[in-house]
DNA sequence: TTGCATGTTCCGGA
DNA sequence: GTCCGGAACATGCA
């Protein structure tokens, strides 16, 4: 699930249901997912405090609680639930955080991601490594300039955290295959044209999807197809093609989208 | 049983 | 230093 605007709808999710909330307590129900505290010091971190307005940098959200800050990452299978009591707990139920008149749940098949606790921004960063501007709010010079310093593929370059925060799998696949732009097109071969037309489809997929909270599944979006065996282009009919581009399985029309 | 899945990190090699 | 591919991580599903 989570890319970017998947981790937006969970922002959104966090700040109705707990923002200004105070913190009753903390039920650490899968010790490995809370990467740097024990389940102890979190639990006395955070009790007691009450949650700030929550932030998102890419995928990573960021919910103030006191003086620190909780720091939660999905993986490729978090989310959020908010449930009125403890009743019917998921197994993958990871972290609850339990306030009065209902709990925060932290759920996690996969494991990967988790929850860490940061005492200040140096501690944050440290744990998110350093990442680049979120792409939901990068400027188009701010795009052309990371592009002109970058090498290599423009797919494993959307998708790098350290250049763009936010973009993954599917959504450089949507972006590029709207741009018309293979996804193994090296940066050095776009020209300021392609690339400004990448940044325009960058900003239309958020855009467009940012309502929903995820990117739609609707009838021309190519995120809707790839889970077909048989999937055509929804511009021109062609089947797509699937290949391993940047260590992912890129989804991308061979018509639309020529080298 | 095998392969694949929307995430990141680490390693070796070019 | 940069970039890439592959493997690893953990779990469930087709």
């Amino acid at each position: 699930m989570p890319e970017l605007l998947d981790v937006e709808g969970f922002r959104r999710f966090a700040e109705r249901h707990v923002a200004g909330r105070a913190i009753r307590s903390v039920h650490v129900l899968d010790r490995e997912l809370v990467r740097n505290r024990s389940a102890r010091s979190l639990q006395s971190a955070l009790a007691g405090q009450r949650f700030g307005t929550a932030r998102r940098h890419g995928k990573w959200l960021i919910l103030p609680a006191g003086e620190a800050e909780l720091l939660m990452h999905f993986g490729m299978t978090g989310a959020l639930a908010w449930a009125p009591n403890d009743a019917d707990r998921h197994r993958h139920d990871r972290l609850v955080v339990v306030f009065d008149g209902g709990e925060l749940r932290y759920n996690n098949m996969r494991r990967f991601g988790g929850v860490w606790l940061a005492r200040d921004a140096d501690e944050r960063e440290l744990v998110t490594g350093s990442l680049g501007p979120d792409a939901a709010t990068l400027g188009p010079e701010k795009f052309a300039a990371l592009l002109d310093a970058r090498r290599g593929g423009i797919k494993a370059a959307l998708m790098d955290q350290h250049l763009i925060a936010g973009l993954g799998n599917l959504m450089s696949d949507e972006i590029l295959w709207r741009a018309r732009v293979h996804p193994e097109a090296s940066v050095g071969s776009l020209t300021p044209h392609r690339r400004q037309k990448i940044y325009h489809e960058l900003r239309a997929v958020i855009g467009e999807s940012s309502r929903y909270g995820r990117v739609p599944h609707g009838r021309r979006w190519l995120t809707r197809m790839r889970d077909d065996r048989d999937a055509s282009c929804p511009r021109c009919g062609s089947r797509l093609s699937r290949t391993r581009v940047a260590g992912r399985t890129a989804c991308w029309c061979p018509r639309c989208q020529r080298r």
